[in-house]
DNA sequence: GAATAAAACCGGACCAGAGTCCGCTTGAGG
DNA sequence: CCTCAAGCGGACTCTGGTCCGGTTTTATTC
């Protein structure tokens, strides 16, 4: 991942909609962004473990209160710096090539959401790990995962409880579950892939 | 559970072979036995979150660097506290009744494998994740259960790559996406259960 | 456009708990 | 009894997280 953060520039004027979160003011928006910046780099220079608090809040230039206010806790700044790269492959699931966006037919697109989480999971595992939540990314992202997944399952017409054949395929992919298999046992990520399809395989055919 | 905790009482002679861990010394062991009944009794009486390293080692009468060396860390000492049902667990898959135990078919057993999972793990949910270890039990205790499905799924003459369908099979019973759909989505636990049935008549079903 | 009031924001002192260190004590073998 | 490795304790550090008095921004009013 490069050093430079494509933050959003200046979207399309925010419409307040009343009974909305009011809009960030204008300092703390920039503190917000210095903040994601500073941590970026500091992940990219000195590794996670560098990523104290109190040194993002020295490099960004500002108290270490604000840090916390902004983003709650080391795990939420972590999940904001993660959201980036989450939203990125959303938009490719939703509006990119084929066969992960739309285009392909169902079990292709399957097989390639396989492949595409198994190697954004594994390169982002660090931020994963630190971004907690129990672990797993935010819900918001999580659900979004499965809700595709389930969607496509329902177009292969899979019969039974789908939302939780959706979690089956899913909880393979987890972070602590790939790095025991990778890191622990020593599989290469290929065969697991390939062990993946496999369950996709069992779990789709028709009975 | 209760708040007695079953130590194992004098096991036969350790029979020392040399290159062997020495065993410990007598004050060491006491120490241990005392920190773990107070994090035990501290658990049942406080949660888990009053099992801080000071609070234990207060409450065993030691220090807290004694904790410390016993334990390694905070995790390590849930860990040990883990391992107690986790070794009756094990034991009662070796040697209990039927059909979580030896004697029932294959395919009864790794029903009985998941059910009992299932509980063992929600009831021990706290103290798994306490444990962390990347949130999954010590590399020991995992791979044990992994072994007796790759044992199940062998007698059973499933094909393909065994180990990674075990795996398969194990991921939707980690605490955190049992977490998830219990807590978060409200799915009830016998519904979690009937769908990861599900799931193995799925890998089992020969091709 | 200036004055003003309220709300949001800022910073860094402060607290708690995990983990480290090192000089003192103790238990086990000779 | 003596020796010495092992064990012990608690002071110390480091980091995540909280708090509150002072400051800045924004909205409002004239």
């Amino acid at each position: 991942m490069s050093d430079h953060l494509d933050l959003p520039t200046r979207r399309p004027v925010p419409l307040p909609l009343l009974g909305d979160p009011p809009p960030e003011r204008a300092d703390a928006a920039r503190n917000r962004e210095a903040l994601l910046v500073a941590a970026q780099e500091l992940i990219n220079h000195c590794g996670i473990d560098a990523v104290t608090m109190e040194a993002v809040a020295h490099r960004a230039g500002v108290g270490k209160g604000t840090v916390f206010r902004r983003f709650e806790s080391r795990e939420g700044l972590m999940g904001a710096l993660l959201n980036f790269s989450e939203t990125a492959w959303q938009a490719s699931v939703i509006s990119g090539p084929p066969p992960l966006g739309p285009g392909a037919d169902p079990w292709d697109r399957l097989a390639a959401f396989g492949r595409s989480r198994l190697e954004t999971t594994m390169v982002s595992a660090d931020l994963i790990r630190a971004a907690g939540h129990a672990g797993t990314r935010s819900y918001a992202a999580y659900s979004f995962a499965a809700m595709h997944v389930r969607h496509l399952l329902a177009e292969l017409r899979v019969e039974g409880d789908v939302p939780l054949l959706a979690t089956a395929l899913m909880a393979p992919l987890e972070v602590w579950v790939l790095d025991q298999q990778v890191r622990v046992e020593g599989i290469g990520v290929d065969r697991v892939y390939e062990g993946w399809l496999d369950l996709a395989r069992r779990i789709v055919r028709p009975t």
